[in-house]
DNA sequence: GCAAATAAAGATAGAATTATCTTTATTTGC
DNA sequence: GCAAATAAAGATAATTCTATCTTTATTTGC
């Protein structure tokens, strides 16, 4: 469903959201080894994520990368956009070049169903709430064990 | 969502059964030409349904490939699956390691509820409606234009 | 100003997916 | 039996995704 690089960022957000909520901005190779996804590539991710406004950073001693105010109102729709595209969303999902509600393909109508809900949750869902479902402990974000 | 390998192969896979239907074998060459894919590429994934049984074949002069009565009880599910594998129902939707309902990742229950109604609307389309809503005109497998 | 820490950028490599080409095996119709 | 048609198998190439390494630019604390 999600890309590993979208896999790998939406932990790392919500680590980097957890850890701004105490005013502390984290370093990619920090964020990697928490989610467990391989630094190189997940510092790649973060610069994206940046380019695109969906997270912070500053360079330097106690730098890093971090979400404050002007992040606050990102959605997880935008996050998983930002790296994996609308792929998932729109266009015919058997690749039709010509496919709508009048010239439905076979799976128009089921697909449309399905993604309406995937929109309608990761739109609704806000990465403050999942980050602080797992401040609560609702969720895990990495194996303890 | 689907690969285009899975694409090409519900295509072809409606097509061949179309033609089935009239009791006409149909080549690779054919189906591709027809469901707008690679032809090559479309052999391949062919000959691996073959293989997997989710359809028939036969060599030679006027043969080709074909659907008949040991494969109509084929669903959508097994054509995917066959395909692209469970991996887009099965494991963790964030590649967790462990995640369960009793040590749910971030999305756990959210991509498990998509899960579920994905699931449910591959197993019961099955390949023969498919087929039929393509042929009465309900939906449509290529463009006309 | 300088050293250290960090993100950013760019180059490279490995693996998987997508796609093509060539050769071989089988089947049919004659 | 032979030619033609077709699927099957195998080799190769192109592209995208995943991952790493190296160099450069910034920023901080001293």
């Amino acid at each position: 469903m999600f890309s590993k690089a979208c896999q790998y960022g939406i932990k790392s957000v919500i680590y980097i959201w957890k850890q701004s909520q105490i005013d502390q901005k984290v370093g990619a190779k920090e964020t990697a080894a928490y989610v467990d996804a391989p630094e190189p590539f997940t510092a790649k991710i973060l610069q994206e994520l940046v380019r695109k406004k969906i997270i912070g950073s500053q360079k330097g001693p106690s730098g890093g990368f971090y979400i404050g105010k002007e992040h606050e109102a990102i959605s997880l729709m935008d996050l998983v956009v930002a790296i994996d595209g609308d792929g998932l969303f729109t266009g015919c999902g058997l690749g039709l070049k010509v496919c709508s509600e009048l010239d439905p393909c076979p799976l128009h109508h089921e697909i449309n169903k399905i993604r309406i809900e995937m929109i309608d949750m990761l739109t609704k869902k806000s990465l403050k709430q999942l980050a602080e479902e797992v401040e609560s402990g609702e969720t895990v974000l990495r194996r303890l064990v």
